[in-house]
DNA sequence: TCCATATTTCCATTATTCTCGAAATATGAG
DNA sequence: CTCATATTTCGAGAATAATGGAAATATGGA
């Protein structure tokens, strides 16, 4: 992950409202929630949530797909795990067997994108 | 963590500059960096660099000590861990089986603090 | 006390981002 | 084709944040 890529992703998310979505969709799962749904969950104008889900879009944290009338968001969990290895990349220099596990960790996180699929089977 | 936190972390963090710094902070461990060497490191004003500290401090991502005439800052690792916890917070909702595994690592990035005394033994 | 080093505070300018109403586009149903 | 639903785009004003120069504060040494 270059820097910028993750900076992109920090400042989407240093924002109440697009935080508040992002976790939304991390809890939804890969299914993904479709846009008008989240506006109603979070009680928000649809043309802001259309801004802040184009942000979250274009810094790549979540992705979308059109079904029907809906577009369907969701989160990137590959993206997500690019970012929390970014921040810890090399920690504490000179002892990783601390901080290390992360990759096995983050692995897994990647992996949760295709392999879980929550309540309804879709 | 609340989610106000976290977007003070998030924007902190969404800056160029700063993303470097704590990024330089990380890698340091915790023994930390004098102000001044992180200014020569990154080649930054010294005043942009307080402003920025200061900014990554009050969202407590970093902390301070006195040492001399120097001031040390260093990476605060459970701030991070709290934070990357809260956004996998009940990841894929129905099977936390597959993300949850981030707690155990969480804990130890937690630990990292105390715990990892890198090269110079002090 | 006087000086050099280290860091912070103050300030003004510039640039970016946020917010929300209104209009536009896209899809599917009748 | 017309209509209702779903979402996005456009645009302007308000708010917030970034930048860098200059001065102020704090510490330690001579």
């Amino acid at each position: 992950m270059e820097s910028k890529s993750a900076v992109n992703m920090l400042s989407a998310l240093g924002h109440e409202g697009r935080l508040a979505i992002f976790r939304l969709l991390v809890k939804a799962g890969p299914q993904g929630v479709a846009a008008g749904d989240v506006a109603r969950a979070l009680d928000v104008l649809p043309n802001s949530l259309s801004a802040n889900l184009s942000i979250l879009a274009h810094a790549g944290l979540v992705t979308s797909r059109r079904e029907g009338r809906s577009i369907i968001y969701s989160a990137d969990y590959g993206a997500m795990s690019g970012l929390l290895g970014f921040l810890m990349e090399d920690c504490c220099d000179g002892a990783p067997e601390i901080c290390s596990p992360l990759n096995a960790v983050l692995a897994r996180v990647e992996a949760c994108g295709p392999a879980c699929a929550p309540k309804s089977p879709a």
